[in-house]
DNA sequence: TTGTAAAACTGGTCTGACCACTGGCCATTA
DNA sequence: TAATGGCCAGTGGTCAGACCAGTTTTACAA
């Protein structure tokens, strides 16, 4: 599919199911380009069809902002408590992977339960591609790899929730933190829970599968928090730095 | 005005006043460049907008066409992609419950952890006004109550994705079940859940809050499942129901 | 403390390059 | 002759970098 396609329903996506409400305003378009791993042409591109669509309105200097839907007839609150709370509270990493550690758990349990021959032949070729790449480096094996156990759980609603959140992961992340601190000690242990996640699909340890996943995005995060408190020294990129991969963590 | 702007309101006029009919090709982007006197960026931005209105439709290779559908004038929105996916697709009242049940048991496992004075007024209000109600044919005051409970877990996300469920099942649900079937006895063990679920996390019992909250997101799915599965009559509503409180499964 | 100018955002536009797909032309081949 | 295959020009798709034009924040001078 055309990229531009792909980025004006993502953006959607992320609109529609939770990421961004009435009014508010969205990332730059730089800021998009950087952390959806596209051109701003591209970004540009997907803006105008958003706004042909009315999802989304522009102004010059200010920005892109979520449009105000006027509900078909419903003489409805102007503005939503949500929205309130989601101004004054900025949503953190730290949310987003406290659902995903519910979510995760979740699929894996399914998973476990419900794949098909060719479910586990999926997530065995995804698993062994991933083995043989360093997960903070190169997201994209690791995505493929939950991936495939996200769909292997037969439940679609799940399988969209969970893309609607890695969506607001890219944007929401103030750069990859993990990526750009390729710790050894990291790297191995979640290559263990990786490994730990497999087998108990595999196995068909539903229970087991759960209890694991969860602990992986459990982890995950714990190392975020650790990582983001000590200190902003960390997000210090230099300033040539290749944006290889432009992975993010996807853990 | 913007350029774009202008192009693409120039490109629409072209069409509409007859230069150009549904079905036929467009020029080249480098062509209305060219003839334009903008740079082709702009002419590309501009048909993205109009692809978004759904003016022309443009193919790889080939080129922008005039689209053949006369526009509905209102930029309603066709199928969203995320409403194809859920057309045919029956399970997904279950499915939905299935994931409900692990996001609404967090919810009130954060709440019971987190809520503040404030967040039990509010809570309990929301309890007493659900007691003088019958769930079963108003949901307002049910839903009250849980999205109390939610956003005591002051975790946005959780409060986003919750609510985004939330449309998704009025966009999904074929006619509530649960409000057409009025049964005593359901009603009485959607109460009983409730009063529990008050308790525990008034209580501020973490665990116990999550347990219950889950066993009914269960019990109601369960329900909803041996419904559907009794036979279609009930999903059947009258052509020219109300949708007046168009309430549904809020549970 | 207050004003104002500079700096640092944001979107708007342009350029020129390269990739990927389509369709027609044409030589080779059966 | 008819079918096959490759070549090539045209078209949309994407990218990088640059500069212009509004807006907001910062910082320094009065």
């Amino acid at each position: 599919m055309a990229i531009a396609q792909d980025i004006s329903f993502r953006l959607e996506q992320l609109i529609l199911d939770g990421g961004l409400t009435p009014g508010q305003k969205m990332p730059s378009e730089r800021q998009l380009a950087t952390r959806l791993g596209v051109s701003r042409a591209i970004i540009r591109e997907s803006l105008h069809e958003l706004q042909g669509r009315g999802v989304i309105e522009t102004r010059h200097g200010k920005g892109s902002f979520v449009a105000r839907i006027v509900p078909v007839d419903e003489g409805s609150t102007g503005d939503s408590p949500l929205q309130q709370m989601f101004n004054g509270h900025p949503r953190t990493l730290y949310d987003l992977l406290e659902v995903r550690e519910q979510l995760e758990g979740q699929a894996a349990y399914l998973a476990a339960e419900r794949a098909t021959d060719l479910d586990l032949h999926r997530i065995t070729r995804a698993y062994e591609a991933l083995e043989q790449t360093n997960p903070l480096t190169n997201a994209d094996p690791d995505h493929s790899f939950h991936q495939a156990i996200v769909e292997a759980s037969h439940n679609p609603v799940l399988v969209h929730v969970l893309s609607g959140l890695k969506n607001l992961m890219l944007l929401t992340v103030q750069a990859s933190v993990a990526n750009l601190n390729p710790q050894e000690e990291l790297r191995k242990a979640i290559s263990r829970h990786h490994k730990r996640i497999y087998r108990a699909i595999m196995a068909r340890k539903p229970q087991a599968s759960k209890r694991i996943a969860m602990e992986h995005v459990r982890f995950v995060r714990d190392a975020m928090h650790d990582i983001e408190q000590q200190g902003t020294s960390i997000l210090r990129m230099p300033a040539n730095t290749p944006e290889s991969g432009a992975s993010t963590t996807q853990n």
